[in-house]
RNA sequence: GGCCCAUUCGUCUAGUGGUUAGGACAUCAGGUUUUCAUCCUGAAAACAGGAGUUCGAUUCUCCUAUGGGCUACCA
């Protein structure tokens, strides 16, 4: 029996992604992204992308048209949310405002939650002196609430009072005392927390928001959504969200907390900053923050997304086998939450790499030149598209980016002009310069200038010289690219053609003879 | 400090009481190649420690250590 049956059982998965816009979404958050999407297809599910934007001071520009950018070029796109529209919108909390009050106050009348007037200045105050009285972790909770300015402490009237004046006044979570809060994590099994040690958590912010943990609990329950995918980050506070669930007197999703991606040196989780510290994006497209600082991303680093996601979800999830390179459909098919792993992966930028130069050769020498025009375009000169190919298919083994079949094969689209000094101190002796005019005349002579016809040529040159392919080869080599290594000497002299080749040696040999001297 | 989560080669991981502890990346050594890359072959490399439970623990339990997360009117 498929292990993800139960799912199908009752009511449909949804899973949502529930990024806020404080920034660029890093590649933790796409690897959450990318477990909701596989979850939600595996399970012929709906992915929806709501944004939690409920911080209105932590907003910033741009980065939700990023996010969406984002999942875009990694092929993760929403069917439902933010950007695509759906039934159960609006899909961004800050549009959602007014029906989460009524929530908060139904809690208050079931007795769940109450009112609070204390200011943060007055909590931060509490917080010092419990620090000065070595009590580093001040809590709003059952034990503090009683002597704090709330309606369970200030009389009926006093709160009405208030509350018609307009003073500010926040709504928080009446956490019951010493109780049990237990849950079956999809991925960890059953997660136990005491209550007390858990706080009077804000439900509702004096600027009329509602804080995360009420919005998320609304959104989830009125979208219907049934697996709650997230990272660890948030599992201290699902025993919270278990209580709302029960206050409201709704069935909670079930809930899966996966593993963090951590920084590959040293401690701690991934972030922004590591990126160009270590020499690697952190983000999946590039971010140009306000202050003009650029983050660089994958994309732009000339990762494939194919690539990139296949990576991103090895992090943490793997199908039992042994394969590794997986399409996203591939992927969507073998993907289970029961093979995610519990503990944090570390990222490696060398794998990624690995990931990388597979999905390259994977492309067909068609669509890497198609790209190769996109990437360095007018740098190729007027060369025509089945050159531009044939190129690719020359460089694409020893490429690792797009890129490098132009930066490792410019000499395929034009005359070098530096010669590596390397091989001619080795190979460039005292007879290269005959050898070569000799040689220069045998490939005139060549009638069909095919890599064949090229090589027996070659051949025959070297018998009728009594001489090693050693000794002779890397000389061409030398004079037609500059390098002391790459590719076939006759598929790329092939390619370039015989009246290029017979240029570049009249041309070259000289230069080498005055560089030797 | 408190609470929660985790712990197999350097890294990502397989493994669910009895295995020569498997694979991949990286590393190293051979082979192929004019060369480089690819490719092929091989090598080195791990169950954090200690108590239990058991005929037998990498696998189950507890303790310790280490790592990580959370501890805001942030998400």
């Amino acid at each position: 029996m498929p292990k993800n049956l139960e799912f199908m059982s009752d009511k449909s998965v949804r899973v949502r992604f529930a990024p806020s816009p404080t920034g660029p979404l890093h590649m933790g958050g796409v690897r959450t992204a990318l477990y909701n999407y596989l979850f939600a297809k595996k399970n012929n599910g709906t992915f929806i992308l709501r944004v939690e934007d409920t911080d209105q001071n932590r907003f910033v520009e741009g980065a939700e048209e990023y996010i969406i950018e984002a999942l875009k070029w990694c092929g993760i796109t929403p069917d439902e949310g933010q950007g695509i529209g759906g039934d159960f919108g609006p899909y961004k909390q800050s549009e959602r405002k007014a029906m989460y009050k009524p929530y908060a106050e139904e809690l208050i009348a079931s007795g769940h939650a109450y009112y609070a007037f204390d200011t943060s200045e007055d909590l931060d105050r509490m917080r010092k002196q419990a620090i000065q009285m070595k009590m580093p972790n001040w809590q709003y909770n059952s034990v503090t609430r009683s002597s704090m300015q709330n309606s369970l402490t200030l009389p009926e009237d006093e709160v009405q009072k208030r509350l018609q004046n307009g003073d500010p006044y926040v709504i928080r979570f009446k956490m019951p005392r010493n109780e049990d809060v237990r849950f079956e994590d999809e991925i960890r099994g059953w997660v136990v927390v005491n209550t007390n040690n858990l706080d009077d958590k804000v439900l509702y912010k004096s600027d009329g928001m509602p804080t995360y943990h009420l919005a998320n609990i609304v959104d989830d329950h009125t979208m219907e959504i049934s697996h709650v995918i997230r990272g660890e980050e948030w599992l201290p506070s699902a025993p919270l969200h278990v209580l709302l669930y029960e206050a409201f007197g709704w069935n909670a999703p079930k809930f899966a907390h996966c593993p963090l991606l951590l920084r590959p040196d040293g401690n701690g989780k991934l972030s922004k900053r590591d990126g160009d510290r270590l020499g690697f994006p952190v983000f999946p497209i590039d971010w140009l923050a306000q202050d003009g600082e650029k983050y660089s991303g994958y994309r732009e680093q000339g990762y494939l997304p194919g690539a990139f996601i296949n990576m991103l979800a090895f992090l943490g999830w793997n199908p039992g086998t042994t394969q590794e390179i997986f399409s996203l459909e591939q992927m969507v098919e073998a993907f289970s939450l029961n093979r995610v792993s519990k503990a944090g992966a570390k990222f490696d930028a060398d794998k990624t790499k690995w990931f990388q130069q597979q999905y390259l050769r994977a492309e067909s020498a068609s669509s890497l030149a198609k790209m190769l025009r996109e990437e360095v375009g007018a740098k190729l000169g007027e060369v025509c598209d089945e050159y531009v190919e044939q190129a690719c298919h020359l460089m694409k083994e020893r490429a690792t980016f797009v890129e490098d079949i132009y930066t490792e094969g410019q000499y395929l689209f034009k005359n070098p002009t530096e010669f590596d000094e390397k091989t001619i101190k080795k190979k460039w002796k005292e007879e290269a310069e005959e050898l070569m005019a000799d040689w220069s005349k045998e490939l005139d002579a060549i009638k069909e200038f095919k890599s064949e016809h090229i090589e027996q040529s070659f051949k025959a040159f070297l018998e009728a010289k009594e001489m090693g392919i050693g000794k002779v080869l890397p000389l061409f080599r030398l004079v037609l690219t500059g390098k002391g290594m790459g590719p076939s000497m006759f598929e790329i002299s092939a390619l370039l053609g015989k009246e290029e080749c017979l240029e570049r040696m009249n041309k070259n040999i000289p230069t080498i003879v005055e560089l030797k001297a």
